[in-house]
DNA sequence: GGGCCGGTTGTGAGCGTTCACAGGACGCCG
DNA sequence: CGGCGTCCTGTGAACGCTCACAACCGGCCC
């Protein structure tokens, strides 16, 4: 090795020339950067010295190819511009950095399993350790569990059903507790919003709603549905405020229950004092809506925070039999749910 | 080498394994992934063969260990819950993944020097090859400022005056042609609820506020200011709603203009008939609130895009002047802004 | 006083890829 | 028929780190 004179230009430090200025080997220098017992103190000092006066980094690719861990998680999520998979991506970023993880990101532009198959081989690719889906759609899913090669896998805020490790939100029990209370307010039915085919909470937000009105034994009218958009939810509120015996109505998320609420606005029909209305999600915005929207709520940052968790767990794992994790939403009560008024 | 006999447990095949199966070397290997010229068509073949037969991957990390490389880039962001920030990372991806890059995120958990140098410190030593920082706040685009070393950074949505290239919405256009379209309506003034301090984008709005005011001979009644939120925005327009005189407010993003619709609604006043808004941002609910919100349209995931063309563009780059890339925005009119009443 | 043990440090061999270069096969020209 | 260029392929050495192991230094026990 005759590389004795340094280069003209100066290249980045490595950890032979922090060694060298320490005067000790690299490997007592790789000793002190992971904290390994058995170093004298003293050499500890002369290292750490030099670390600084070189202005050393250890080179993360050189540490990833002899370790074969990348220190890196994959996210792959799907309309990352809504409220909660961007709540979630940042519950989960938050979350991977405090347990020494890096993150990064594959938005997916469809939901066919080939494209989630791609996103999932570009994280591969890169060499993430474990990847996070957030994909609540049924299709996402199904894909997702095909995939799971040699990289764990966990999904947050998709439903129950799947064959790989979860973290889910009780969305029936959110859509029951909402449906009920509407129910205990007086009115004699309640009815649905619903959201877009082919995603679990649509599925199961309705599953809780259909299931409440039976065991009050009010009969469930037939269900408008929307795509989670506000645009959507105006669409079908105008087609609900033609109804003239509505006088409740539950969304499957807020989003669509600000279009309703306008739609019924428009068409003179007051929102809680002729019909009342309670929504999902409670995004920021919901509180100021006219008027405030009760609301079913989530805490997406939360969510990602115990998915996140829950990967982790799997990384480090004696490989439990496909643990899940399951939370409650919270009803929020607001001026848009009040009583049924009287015949 | 005398591992010729294969390990009982299967380990990931690696190059060497693809080249004895096809019957080549390993360089020949190397060069068929790379589309390097001078394969013969059925080497090439045969090494595809050998290739999808073991599910060979290339290992990323010794590629950038060699080639220095390692094709990820970084995105620092702040407030990434929100529909901006969201929508940005959204584009940066977007643009990032057919530019052949991964993303790796980063977000902040607060604005001082300290955290930014630390976010930026560790996408550094994961080795990204540039960054994005989608900070519009002062402090945050001077921390960078200074922070930018070794590695390229871009900033987006921020404003004009940083050091590093950047792109940019042309804020005080947009707020000046807001505030001279209610000018235009026969207002005589027009009242601002500004963002916080230290946002470029509350500064940069409220100069166009200003600067239309003065352009028309209009005095600028006080500024009120909130947070971005809709709480602070309703909080404002309770201040507001008391002040008789007011027949228009230019609002400096559309979820304070939502809490204070609300607010108006609340004290009696009508919108529009007795007091105009406009928003800035035109998020996708701003069409449905009550009334239709008219504001003034960014377009976030092109933002984004551009600020990951212009950081591509650095990295490949013979460095220009640092450059700045700057976007119009657009006005969008709906039913919130109207005529003045006539006294 | 020799042997053993534990703390501390150094040496060398990989990890899986790309890069630089060497070399063989073949065709064509003089 | 020698030489040269073009196409194709292989060989060995990095890249910067960690891991396994050896070696050295004291002190302590028998």
């Amino acid at each position: 090795m005759g590389t004795e004179t340094a280069g003209p230009e100066t290249r980045q430090p490595v950890m032979a020339d922090v060694a060298k200025l320490a005067g000790v080997s690299h490997q007592t220098v790789s000793r002190v950067l992971n904290g390994a017992p058995h170093v004298r103190p003293g050499t500890r000092d002369r290292v750490l010295a030099a670390i600084r006066e070189l202005d050393y980094r250890p080179n993360s690719a050189a540490r990833a190819l002899v370790t074969r861990r990348s220190q890196t998680l994959g996210v792959v999520s799907f309309e990352s511009t809504l409220y909660g998979p961007a709540s979630m991506l940042d519950g989960i970023e938050r979350a991977a950095r405090s347990a020494g993880y890096f993150v990064s990101v594959a938005s997916l532009r469809s939901l066919d399993s080939r494209s989630v198959q791609e996103a999932v081989d570009r994280l591969r690719d890169q060499g993430v350790e474990g990847i996070v889906v957030v994909a609540p759609q049924t299709s996402a899913v199904s894909a997702v569990a095909k995939v799971t090669s040699s990289v764990p896998v966990v999904a947050v805020g998709s439903g129950t059903r799947s064959s790989i490790p979860a973290v889910t939100v009780d969305n029936r029990s959110g859509a029951e507790t909402a449906t009920r209370q509407l129910l205990d307010l007086g009115h004699r039915t309640v009815h649905h919003l619903a959201g877009p085919v082919g995603w679990l909470e649509s599925q199961d937000r309705q599953e809780g709603w259909r299931h409440a009105l039976k065991a009050a034994g009010a009969t469930a009218p037939p269900v408008e549905a929307g795509d989670w958009s506000a645009r959507s939810g105006y669409e079908a509120g105008q087609r609900i405020a033609r109804l003239t015996e509505v006088t409740a109505v539950f969304c499957a998320n807020d989003h669509m229950a600000l279009g309703l609420l306008r739609a019924l606005h428009e068409s003179g029909r007051s929102v809680p004092g002729e019909i009342s209305v309670i929504g999902f999600d409670d995004i920021p915005e919901a509180a100021y809506f006219i008027p405030p929207l009760s609301t079913v709520r989530q805490d997406f940052g939360e969510l990602g925070r115990r998915a996140l968790e829950l990967l982790v767990a799997e990384l480090g794992g004696t490989g439990h039999p496909i643990p899940r994790i399951r939370i409650t939403p919270e009803l929020v009560l607001r001026r848009s749910a009040g009583p049924a008024r009287r015949t």
